[in-house]
DNA sequence: CCCCCCGTTTAACTTTTTTTAACAGCATCT
DNA sequence: AGATGCTGTTAAAAAAAGTTAAACGGGGGG
């Protein structure tokens, strides 16, 4: 996971609109470039990598169309993105044989365009990196791994099992940081009855036992809270 | 790129409209099963390998987007379009979380649920078109034909019998990942009660034995998920 | 046609994992 | 200090999975 923003090319050639909704993306952390018209953002779309193209399709000098389809000679992965003002399905099936991703139709709402987004970047983002949901965690002189449920030290293995990887999962993620019981109760028992808080507790005692050769390594209560796993280094 | 006509699992409960989408699609060259709710859905999809789902959201017994995250859980990559009647954000919404690539809402035509189709299915090939009807498994130093139902290791070879060698391919499918017990015992045994549960256990302890010689080599349980093949590499 | 063989299911028993229960201890507030 | 609600711990009950072997049942050879 790295933590550069998103690049999004924006083509739109009613200024206003275009600028409500750069402001708006860059508001939801998106790092967003404006064109006028098909020209610009061909222009723009050559000087920089871009994560995502959103193209107006009636635009004066170069339609998004065209610009699409010379997108698409040079990138054929970007996801695009067409801002249509009518419905024609003639310009939607046009549009998809451009290579569109997906298809947004005037007026529209923000939040709309935004899971529109989501989703494409979803999409795309699956296709190239392979999910990296993190496995490895080394926790003071121990290696846990979650996916094999395995806790080692010093040669010797320890098997834990599914409810107990789960939890020293959780932990591992908020080491050093609070982790909430009702969503640790959420994310792993589904519900946060009482019962099953009682069972979490169940589970934070085994954690201790098998963590306990360690002694930088503990399981604090935050009373009403949750748990913090500290690792002091 | 094989011959095989595309599979569609369409699951909308107006038998009318279901009828008629399973027509219109079938003319346009597609293979359309059809079932009227969630469970029948799910029952449908655990039997068989789709290339797109087509869910409608509001359906009695199981809706839509259940049955949408409970296919996911089973496989992350085949497209799902939603049929939504409401334009509704928060269900396009919630839509997108549990995984779909699309929506498309009623009423709409048949062209234009033509095009999204063709659209998605363009995206979904370009992922990674070299899909499905793997036949020939690499698990640590074995390896496994599903369709002659062999395993080989250091010259031996084992012969599986047919359900050994149809679970083992599941495992294998999902190699390092979670098999869902559910989704294992409706796709081979096409039902999940008590007695096919059991048997399936057994069938897990003739794989551990077979898979022994390998100590990278591994069957885990999850408890009260499922199982899953674990190959250090 | 009957019987045997083989894959599969059912059964019975064991072990592991998880949940529930009970009680003791501690935190926080008044 | 006393009341109340959380948490720690241990043991039990319950549920799920591991294992082994016998029962079942369909197809092929005698």
């Amino acid at each position: 996971m790295n933590n550069e923003k998103t690049n999004i090319l924006l083509v739109e050639d009613d200024a206003n609109l275009g600028s409500l909704l750069q402001e708006y993306l860059s508001a939801k952390g998106y790092n967003t470039k404006l064109a006028t018209n098909g020209k610009e953002g061909f222009d723009l779309f050559c000087k920089q990598d871009f994560d995502l193209c959103l193209l107006d399709v009636m635009m004066p000098v170069k339609d998004g169309l065209t610009l699409a389809k010379e997108i698409r000679v040079n990138n054929k992965v970007v996801p695009i993105i067409f801002l249509t003002a009518k419905s024609m399905k003639e310009d939607t099936l046009e549009g998809f044989n451009a290579g569109a991703d997906d298809y947004i139709t005037k007026p529209f709402s923000m939040e709309e365009l935004l899971v529109r987004i989501q989703a494409v970047l979803r999409r795309s983002s699956k296709q190239l990196s392979g999910n990296t949901e993190q496995a490895e965690f080394g926790v003071g002189v121990y290696k846990f791994n979650s996916d094999k449920q395995l806790l080692d030290y010093n040669g010797a293995t320890q098997k834990l099992t599914t409810k107990e990887a789960a939890l020293l999962r959780l932990l591992c993620i908020h080491k050093n940081d609070i982790l909430d019981r009702n969503f640790a109760l959420k994310s792993i028992w589904h519900d946060d009855n009482y019962f099953n808080g009682r069972s979490m507790d169940v589970y934070i005692a085994k954690l201790r036992k098998y963590l306990k050769d360690d002694a930088k390594v503990e399981i604090i209560n935050i009373h009403g809270k949750g748990f913090k796993l500290l690792v002091n280094s």
